[in-house]
DNA sequence: TGCCTCTAGATTTTT
DNA sequence: TCTAGAGGCA
């Protein structure tokens, strides 16, 4: 196999291009000393400690700029890792614009995954167990894909999946995977994980694997590093190729990715990693902070340059995010700077439950729009961002927003190509280019419901076992041989005959976009969603559709599949204003002039299971976060807490975060909490200092001072009035805005489903969902159906 | 087979 | 509180 490219050949560089590396570079002006040295130190091992907002991706893109301009490398001897697809595109598109559009696209940037994909691809056949042996074409599988499988293990070794979980092996095996531990390599004592079975149903899994022609994300990075340990002349040429190695978030580096690199790194040895050893927040799930704190070790020789500069964020917010930070040990040490003027400091507030909180956030960000903080002036919606730290935070804020008619945005949630509806439509897509994929015929055979339930799979099953072919070609033979009762029968009929059918058009080259209508359609796929009456079901049809717009961009279903399990992004377009609200995590790598910290609340910021199962590792693993929390804002930012939250339905009280006591005193502000009166610091202060850094916190005494104070009554009066109407009349007071509604109407709302109008107040209705009572703007609504008259 | 009811469990998330 | 999954019943 050719791995050298024709133009990679002849390492001399010509007169011209030394001629145009002689040139003065523009792209260079405007860079710091220390972004500049960066950018040129091209040789050898580099570590770039690059801190939040120093500029990391404009060295980053300045760098490969750099090196192809001075004609140190081609586009297609560079190699650039990132994590996300997102990164590599932005990435991408940034050396567009450096370069100006003229120079061919960088085919190994990409992240760690997709870079193995391309590969593996090459040397699939090298990747087995002895037997059986991967081919170019193997397909990945994703989480679900990897859960349905164990489970389909765990029940073929009588295992009971309600004591062992499947989801718990494959968080094992992915742990393995992440380690680069192989069935045979697992040390003695990991396999006796989960039972005393896990090395053995580790092993079942590759195996199993390897017959479905199929990897699984885990799989990408391990079988690349073995195939390049056992296979030197292979590790050789790819070494060869790439001569220069970049890579980004190096903090979040496995040890997988880390052997991967490594292996890479060893022939030119010269590779550029850029890192923050404060924002590693991804221990959890296999990163190593370690790789990056060792680097000089394992790179020797290896130079270390510190972005300390920071063009993001005020001298108070840096001030307050370095202070936080400074509790953790073992880092490497940046003193984050800024010559940016001084700006507001961080502000700190203590609110009597989560509801308080959410409807505070919900006033100030209003606030902040009308440009009533002078300070500010008027501030976009999209310029604000609320961080939390889990998940069920935002629910809060959801509803609070949803009620006062603030739009905002979600960002999170589940992926495009996550979703049910999109797992389903490639589902019939994978069988149809494939009719080998088992996985895929098991998730739509009875997709939608044809009557072909556990009992007509396992015939299907069986008759394909005993004939040693795929469950397409069983479903055929049980057809023809009637091994199945009445209705289920002709359907699968149908079922088999229509993937039968789309195959051949796959084969003959059929225009694939309407190949792929017709196969969702005439598999009663689209029908089912037509006819399902959940308030999602249209959304589920318009994704759909975005599928098969997106299949338009591909030459057949072919390349599509090849590229959706790993790329495809859901790019939600940039439309009307909104606040944003996602995770801490979720928010790395972003920025915002404003920024709100909600639930600073120990247990669970820091989180009480990061503690409880990672000790002081947990716990500074939480600090980088709130660190990364903190860094994000551009201007402003404010950390609030609750006394009380609702969690999983119940009330819980909580004390502050003692992240809280650790911010430095001369960068924060204690706001008073509205209906908090006397004493200048108000009852924010004295909840804070109710928990004493380090030590003895759940102070019950102190905490029950500030609960009996006035201030603290007055609010919790105000919190339980705000709670739902139930007991109130709803009275209609003026319905000429919200005209098109009457009380009594049935209405359909995105989130709550369908309700009805109990009370019109200007163009505010209360409507009566099965969830509750809500207030909510009429625009927020649909009519739904025809109001039937069931009274109240 | 499929609908209904009950129960247990519940971070962070990319590929 | 919400949800997914398991078991019971038509």
């Amino acid at each position: 196999m050719d791995l050298i490219d024709e133009s990679d050949r002849g390492a001399r560089v010509p007169l011209s291009q030394r001629a145009v590396a002689a040139r003065p570079a523009p792209y260079l002006d405007g860079l710091n000393p220390a972004q500049r040295a960066a950018v040129e130190a091209l040789d050898g091992p580099v570590l770039l400690l690059a801190g939040a907002g120093t500029g990391k991706t404009r060295a980053l893109t300045t760098r490969i700029a750099h090196l192809l301009m001075l004609g140190r490398a081609r586009p297609g001897q560079l190699l650039a890792v990132t994590f996300t697809n997102k990164a590599a595109r932005e990435m991408k598109d940034r050396i567009a614009r450096l370069l100006g559009e003229t120079v061919e696209g960088m085919p190994w940037l990409g992240t760690f995954h997709s870079i193995s994909v391309k590969i593996l691809r090459r040397h699939a056949e090298l990747i087995g167990n002895g037997q059986v042996h991967l081919k170019p074409s193997f397909t990945i599988l994703d989480t679900d894909d990897q859960i349905r499988l164990l489970k389909q293990l765990l029940s073929a070794e009588n295992i009971d999946e309600k004591r062992w979980p499947a989801r718990q092996l494959a968080h094992l095996i992915d742990g393995w995977k992440n380690r680069c531990l192989t069935p045979s390599n697992l040390p003695r004592g990991e396999g006796e994980a989960f039972d005393g079975q896990g090395g053995k149903l580790y092993a079942a899994y590759q195996d199993r694997l390897l017959t479905l022609n199929a990897v699984d994300f885990g799989d990408l990075l391990m079988h690349c590093v073995m195939l390049f340990q056992a296979h030197p002349d292979v590790l050789r040429q790819w070494q060869d190729r790439f001569r220069y190695i970049l890579v980004d978030e190096y903090q979040d580096t496995n040890v997988a990715q880390y052997m991967w690199l490594r292996l890479l790194a060893q022939g030119h040895r010269n590779i550029c990693c850029v890192g923050d050893d404060d924002q590693s927040i991804y221990g959890w799930r296999g990163a190593e902070v370690g790789n990056i704190l060792r680097f000089e070790k394992d790179f020797p020789g290896a130079e270390v340059i510190r972005l300390e500069q920071n063009y993001r964020s005020t001298p108070e917010i840096l001030g307050a995010a370095s202070g936080l930070i400074a509790a953790n040990q073992g880092r490497l040490g940046k003193t984050l700077w800024t010559d940016a003027a001084p700006g507001e400091k961080v502000r700190l507030i203590g609110h009597w439950d989560s509801e308080a909180e959410a409807r505070w956030i919900g006033e100030e960000i209003e606030a902040f729009q009308g440009g009533h903080r002078a300070a500010l002036g008027r501030v976009s919606l999209n310029d604000m961002a609320i961080l939390v730290r889990a998940s069920h935070q935002m629910r809060a804020f959801e509803d609070r927003f949803m009620t006062i008619g603030l739009p905002y945005r979600v960002i999170g949630g589940p992926r495009f190509y996550e979703r049910q509806e999109i797992r389903d439509a490639m589902a019939y897509f994978r069988l149809v280019v494939s009719p080998d994929d088992d996985l895929a015929f098991e998730r739509v055979v009875n997709t939608p419901k044809r009557g072909l339930g556990d009992k007509a799979v396992q015939t299907v099953q069986q008759i394909a076992r005993q004939n040693g072919v795929n469950l397409l070609e069983g479903a055929r033979i049980a057809v023809e041989e009637q091994q199945l009762g009445g209705k289920g029968l002709a359907n699968l009929r149908d079922f088999v005959a229509l993937i039968g059918r789309s195959h051949m058009a796959v084969r003959d080259g059929a225009p694939h976009v309407e190949l792929a209508e017709r196969i969702l359609d005439e598999s009663g796929y689209t029908a089912m969603w037509q006819n399902d009456k959940s308030p999602d079901a249209p959304g589920r049809l318009d994704n759909l559709k975005e599928l098969v717009k997106a299949l338009e961009e591909f030459e057949n279903l072919q390349g599509f599949l090849e590229h959706v399990s790993l790329v495809m992004d859901r790019d939600d377009g940039e439309q009307a204003e909104q606040v944003s609200i996602m995770t801490l995590h979720g928010a790395k790598g972003l920025e915002f002039p404003v920024v709100f910290l909600p639930g600073w609340e120990d247990g669970l910021f820091p989180s009480q299971r990061a503690m409880d199962e990672l000790g002081t590792r947990g716990l500074e693993e939480e600090r980088r976060l709130a660190y990364v929390g903190i860094t994000r804002a551009e201007r402003l930012a404010t950390i609030s807490f609750a006394g009380n939250r609702r969690l999983y339905g119940q009330w819980q009280s909580s004390m502050p975060s003692r992240f809280v006591d650790e911010l430095p005193e001369e960068h924060v502000e204690v706001l008073t909490p509205p209906g908090l009166y006397g004493g200048g610091y108000g009852a924010a202060m004295a909840f804070a200092g109710a928990a004493p850094a380090g030590g003895a916190m759940h102070d019950r005494v102190a905490q029950a001072d500030v609960y009996n104070s006035p201030g603290w009554k007055r609010m919790q009066a105000r919190a339980s009035e705000r709670k739902s109407p139930v007991g109130r009349t709803p009275v209609t007071i003026d319905a000429t805005p919200a005209a098109r509604f009457a009380v009594g109407d049935t209405v359909s709302h995105a989130k709550f489903g369908t309700g009805k109008i109990m009370g019109i107040a200007e163009d505010t209705l209360t409507v009566q969902f099965d969830a509750g009572f809500k207030n909510i703007k009429a625009a927020y609504v649909q009519p739904a159906g025809g109001g039937d008259d069931v009274p109240f």
